[in-house]
DNA sequence: ATGATCTCCGATCAAATAGGTCGGACTAAG
DNA sequence: CTTAGTCCGACCTATTTGATCGGAGATCAT
């Protein structure tokens, strides 16, 4: 459950490594295109490439088009938190579907219902959590493969 | 995104009431139908019916068949957690695709994957926070805990 | 300038999952 | 024993998600 969908999933994997390259020591500043992620991680182009544009369009990351184009970050990686990047693909954090009721629409057991209060809460509190986790907790460049001590990870804070 | 699905909704509703019939004050004691809960709450009779046996089926309550039969809770309000109640539902959680990966199997992008030791970190953060809330404290019409992020580092309450 | 290459973008298709429905099996009251 | 009321499991449909295709526009190299 709470499983967020793979275009997500594929959205990190590429912020991860279009930071990696920008600010890494080996080739600062270049941008990288939908071609060099989907073949590094095995993520379908075309599926890929929709989700970069999502991306685009949202402002996290700006594309140079033509050859020697790709995609490069707007801003730095610990300017971006997951919240963001998450809601750009799957839209705003909503746990449960009264989570953002307009005014004159409910749901059939809103009248009675007495879980939406402690469930806003819920969501709040993940809210939170995403908003103060940043791209730049994913950097590590540890591979996956790798035994790590529990210390070197980038995600401690 | 990350939104819960309507059965496991359902199912917070279906416990919440259950428990404020079996430990109220009105009826203590009393077995609470199905055909109660549908109507008070205007959700579909079938899928509700579904959903309880589901939770029957993960002995979260047990059910008394024949005339004036029912659901009853099998322990007390606080001693079931909202993860309990939503794992019986939607199945354990992972919020990535290989959050359970079993020996043997593995995702297309592991082997170069850098986000899924974070994701972990964020997943075990919504685990606790789910595990430590309970049926209890959804009971009672007016919001009842307040809960912190568990963003910064270990989950306190 | 012109062509070649690369990216962007919309529309489209297929698979998975959630939401909802049906009829039968069982139980206990009368 | 009958019968009304309940649980239970299989089934169907609709929405969402994952993935794909083809063309238009922009940029760099020649």
């Amino acid at each position: 459950m709470l499983k967020i969908s793979k275009k997500a999933d594929y959205a990190l994997m590429a912020l991860q490594h279009i930071a990696a390259v920008q600010f890494g020591d080996v080739t600062p500043g270049r941008v990288v295109n939908t071609k060099e992620i989907a073949e590094e991680y095995n993520i379908p182009l075309e599926l890929l490439a929709k989700v970069l544009q999502t991306l685009a369009k949202h402002a996290l990351i700006e594309s140079h088009n033509g050859p020697k184009g790709g995609y490069a970050l707007v801003r730095r990686a610990h300017q971006i938190t997951i919240a963001q990047i998450l809601e750009s693909i799957e839209g705003p954090l909503g746990i449960t579907d009264c989570s953002h009721e307009k005014e004159g629409e409910f749901c059939m057991q809103r009248e009675n219902c007495h879980i939406r209060t402690p469930l806003l809460k819920v969501q709040d509190s993940i809210a939170q959590l995403l908003n103060n986790m940043t791209l730049q907790d994913m950097m590590g460049g540890t591979p996956l493969i790798t035994i790590q001590s529990p210390a070197a990870q980038g995600v401690e804070r």
